[in-house]
DNA sequence: GCATGATCATGC
DNA sequence: GCATGATCATGC
């Protein structure tokens, strides 16, 4: 079969699961299986090819070969490429240990140091065992990885070791985050070394971006060059960190306006778009950085950054509150909030773009990443909270209007801006016949489909919690 | 002036 | 053809 002390030997067995299922790969006593539970496909992986039994080891799984084993799931897009189904989840974080550890000696560096990847396509109409296993290769951290890798490792150990644990966000950190393990809140509580307070157990997780970054390189698909670096040298992350860099290439064009932005770059766009200004940030960001106007910024992909732009008038005012990507309301009706997509984006890093009102034209006033403190998080789970309840009640249509045009304009009893203080829900959509299905028909209208809707930030909550402060 | 519903240009 | 990242429009 293979060497257990031979790292290459191991890796080339591995890799003839390339295009097998377990079923074909495995002997027949993989029928009588009786594993369960999110882990289950790398268990099975472990003792019926592997041929060993699965532990929970602080140890990598390859001990003499140091390698940990890890299965993980791949979707297929609409145009036929592949992605990363969800974040790479490893070990644990014991926060009663961890904050007394460097990053070379810890229990994260020790057991995840060389991993060995299997990639399976996940189909929830087949039995796991059939799952087609579309990737094998190993993975080591290129250097200008591994530094932001490990400087996202210490920020998530000040955390601890300043009795944070509870108030830990995937949004603190670029590619390595600390992502929540445990099917329900109460159930995964722990106990934090320097805080009474109990925190959420969670686990070190490579982001879903950054996974589809290993994905992309062991495939080999990254020599099409969809991706463009900010990091052209791994060094420069020895003296600052990845956001204090791309911060400081922002620095020599504050003050200037859209227009001598976009003259000085070179950036021709119509201004009648209504996102001409994310459109013209959009450009300054890949000019600034040095990224070719085709390609994707590799590292903001990898960390999942959320860019956003936002115009000040000049009393601070914000014109309009902040939008998400329109809301699917089955997948809400059918979601809990720890597993929901609003959780996973208001947990993300963001980097705000604030451009301001001088009287003639829109300045680069302010660069920003943020990422939403704990206790906002909360208060957005209640508006989320309320948007399911009225989406599973049915009771979504609150009034409908016949305005001055005589159009009909629905109300609705999603929850407002003034309910809450850091985020809402409003229509986003072409116009109001564009509609997404509902999994319960309208009470009033009877209707099956609902103009899409979506959550925003406050525009206030914006102003005051993110651009003032 | 603000809350809330409606809508648009762009790019993939 | 549709999602995205926004801004516009109306009425109180």
């Amino acid at each position: 079969m293979y060497d257990v002390n031979s790292t290459k030997s191991i890796i080339r067995y591995a890799k003839r699961l390339k295009n097998k299922t377990l079923r074909e790969a495995c002997g027949a006593e993989i029928e009588q299986q009786n594993y369960s539970g999110k882990g289950k496909y790398g268990q099975l992986v472990e003792k019926f090819y592997f041929g060993y039994n699965p532990n929970s080891d602080s140890k990598p799984d390859f001990e003499e070969a140091k390698l940990e084993l890890k299965c993980s799931p791949l979707k297929r897009l609409v145009n036929g490429e592949y992605r990363a189904k969800e974040r790479l989840v490893l070990n644990i974080i014991n926060y009663k240990t961890v904050f007394s550890e460097n990053f070379e000696t810890s229990s994260f560096w020790k057991k995840n140091a060389h991993l060995l990847l299997i990639f399976y396509l996940h189909n929830q109409d087949l039995n796991l065992l059939d799952y087609l296993i579309m990737l094998v290769d190993d993975w080591e951290y290129p250097s200008d990885d591994l530094r932001v890798i490990k400087n996202d490792w210490e920020i998530i150990n000040k955390k601890i070791n300043d009795g944070k644990a509870h108030e830990l966000s995937e949004g603190d950190t670029f590619y390595l985050s600390a992502c929540t393990k445990g099917e329900t809140a109460a159930k995964s509580l722990r106990d934090q070394p320097f805080n009474d307070k109990q925190a959420k157990q969670r686990a070190y997780s490579f982001k879903t971006g950054y996974v589809n970054h290993i994905i992309a390189n062991i495939s080999q698909e990254e020599n099409n060059g969809v991706y463009g670096k900010i990091i052209k040298r791994p060094s420069v992350l020895d003296r600052v960190t990845i956001d204090e860099y791309i911060i400081s290439k922002f620095r020599p064009y504050l003050g200037l306006s859209t227009k001598k932005l976009a003259e000085i770059l070179n950036i021709v766009i119509s201004n009648t778009a209504k996102n001409f200004n994310a459109l013209v940030s959009k450009r300054i960001l890949k000019e600034i950085l040095g990224v070719e106007r085709t390609k994707e910024i590799e590292e903001f992909e990898k960390a999942e950054i959320e860019v956003k732009t936002i115009r000040v008038e000049q009393n601070n005012r914000i014109r309009e509150s902040i939008s998400f990507p329109a809301f699917d309301y089955t997948q809400i009706y059918n979601e809990k909030w720890l597993e929901s997509e609003m959780k996973d984006l208001i947990e993300r890093k963001f980097l705000f773009i604030f451009f301001k009102n001088d009287g003639n034209d829109y300045i680069l006033d302010k660069v920003k990443f943020w990422n939403m403190p704990y206790s906002d998080r909360n208060e957005m789970r209640e508006v989320w909270l309320r948007t399911k309840k009225v989406i599973q009640t049915g009771e979504i249509v609150k009034e409908i209007i016949v305005n001055s045009d005589n159009k009909a304009v629905k109300y609705s009893n999603f929850p407002k801006k003034t309910e809450n203080r850091v985020g809402h829900v409003r229509p986003h959509a072409i116009n109001a016949a564009d509609t997404y299905p509902l999994p319960i028909s309208e009470k009033i209208t009877g209707a099956t489909e609902y103009t899409k809707h979506c959550f925003w930030l406050n525009w206030d909550y914006v102003r005051d919690e993110i651009y003032l402060k």
